[in-house]
DNA sequence: TTGTAAGCGTTATCAC
DNA sequence: GTGATAACGCTTACAA
């Protein structure tokens, strides 16, 4: 490996000139420069970042934690953190939780070991507070995304989830379905919360009943097992003319358990859900679906992650930004009547 | 920041010794050992990692770079290569060249100034040769990913892109389809050349004319403005009844090309792609694909990678791995004549 | 304008 | 079993 001290003999100055050199600071002769530029491009030199970490006591690496790199919000996300902190000279590390809490755990040690300057991420649930704590105290910043953990106070962005699901039920209640099911992420996550609350209140909004029942709690990874959904959905009786879903995920394993079936969308059930399925969803969008601006909540996350990390010294309020979602009406949904 | 001589002072042993505690190395009294773990998890103590890699010479960190990162492949052949590291201890780097040729030299210089153990990397298409002939000249292990480059010999996975296109254009003729036009990636890139030979040895199977005028080459990526290949389609007279393009982005493109028209799938145009739509192409999987075991790419090139870094200096023959792609009928052909 | 010395947090080596 | 010391490659502070 070469190093400063291979370049300092080789121009005959200290490995002190050949340090400013490389980074632009203090006072040198024209003719030094370019002698050590000179070395530095013969023996093709680069900089070691790990031993400049560890003098300066920063990596200029951020992280970004997702639940999980096979959804296109998430893919999404990921494009506008990367957006964001390139433009800012920083570099970004990237982890997949898989909506799972021990592997969770895990990325927060190397987070800690790898001395990130700042992390982005989104929690598995409410029970990520010990992790987040963990962050907390070894000052390492970060931002939330997505998804809010009761018990600590810290920078977030969020979609306006109860707004976006109150929407979705409302177009189904005009589109005259009464009926109306819904396939949750766990009640331990914030935004399946919410989005609970947004479905009753649509619900209530259109005078129609809420019946427990009517509620399927599960995971928003995709799921190996549809068995168990399939015994709720054959349990209700009668069956739901739509179903709600708590992201796009879920849509997709309601449609691939319909499908197995033999039951079709929208002919059979009508679907709608959160978040959009991305640009490679088959043909022209199908889905009726709640949009989040997956793109703006990476760039602003990592926005508010760097203003954060700069200001360390000055405390700054906890900042909220809340997303809206937006209503995009496409195929899943049948008119049971016509609308009001 | 807690280091290991604060711990060593609290449990009044030497630095040397909490060391040892933590790597369980060298002989260690039990009451010693208890003690510093103890005084360890008092002090919240976590290992500074980029201390640890200056003097190890090695980070145990790997970089995956990929060409589309919102692309399902890729994001398919991500959790494949995340599961490999992390099986073998390796945390994993993440970058996203948007098949740029400019991006991809930004990464380049990162991974050199990181000193990340090994890379894998989908290279941007040929002119990616000197990135790659950087990394080799820094002694930087790394296994090329679905694209040869002509120029460098090295550790490799690919797909068989030009079986899959010849298989797509037997299906095509089969149904009956004679005028089939192709939209494909740069011919800078091997996997686009191997996709148009497969798709010329299919025409000639099947006894069909080769018309250059059928071949359109654009970008791999998603494209922004859809005009020339408009233009382009417009001036096949009689036009296509069948297009094979080089990979499902494009096939998502065509697509939203054609629905700008009012034109449908199949009814109007028969499509089919290289790559699978992954699990969140709507509905029920709509289009015929080549599909390529994407998780496979990942797993295997990345157990490649670690392999080449363990037995480093023993000088192990270049690998090579051919996945085939595996046909998948679906909906998106129109049925012209009966199948033979 | 350039150089010297110390230190960032860890581990390898060699003593005891 | 345990400890002192040097080294990893770099930058900050101070000196010349």
């Amino acid at each position: 490996m070469v190093t400063i001290y291979d370049i300092a003999e080789k121009a005959n100055v200290s490995a002190m000139t050949v340090s400013r050199v490389i980074n632009n600071s203090g006072r040198i002769s024209e003719k030094t420069r370019a002698k050590v530029r000179k070395v530095m491009e013969e023996m093709n030199y680069v900089p070691n970042q790990t031993a400049r970490s560890l003098v300066l006591q920063q990596t200029k690496l951020l992280f970004l934690l997702i639940t999980d790199i096979t959804n296109p919000f998430y893919t999404t996300l990921a494009r506008g953190a990367e957006d964001a902190a390139k433009k800012q000279g920083y570099r970004l590390l990237f982890g997949n939780s898989d909506e799972s809490l021990e592997k969770e755990a895990d990325y927060v040690t190397t987070i800690l070991t790898t001395r990130v300057d700042g992390v982005l991420l989104a929690p598995a649930g409410d029970p990520s507070l010990p992790h987040l704590e963990l962050l907390r105290r070894h000052d390492v910043p970060f931002v939330l995304l997505d998804r809010e953990v009761p018990g600590i106070d810290c920078d977030i962005v969020l979609g306006d989830s109860k707004e976006g699901a109150r929407q979705l039920v409302s177009h189904l209640a005009e589109a005259g379905h009464e009926r109306i099911a819904m396939v949750n992420g766990s009640s331990s996550i914030s935004s399946a919360r919410l989005r609970l609350q947004g479905y009753k209140e649509g619900l209530k909004l259109s005078e129609l009943p809420f019946r427990e029942d009517h509620i399927f709690e599960t995971s928003f990874g995709s799921l190996n097992d549809l068995s168990e959904m399939e015994a709720w959905l054959a349990g209700l009786n009668p069956p739901p003319t739509a179903i709600l879903t708590g992201n796009n995920v879920l849509a997709v394993e309601v449609m691939r358990l319909l499908h197995g079936q033999g039951l079709r969308v929208p002919e059979d059930m009508s679907i709608v859900c959160f978040d959009d399925l991305g640009p490679y969803a088959d043909v022209e969008p199908f889905l009726t679906v709640a949009a989040q601006q997956a793109y703006q909540f990476g760039y602003m996350g990592m926005s508010m992650l760097i203003e954060r990390i700069q200001d360390k010294e000055t405390a700054q309020p906890w900042k909220k930004i809340v997303l809206p979602a937006e209503l995009l009406v496409r195929r899943s949904v049948k008119p049971l009547r016509s609308g009001e």
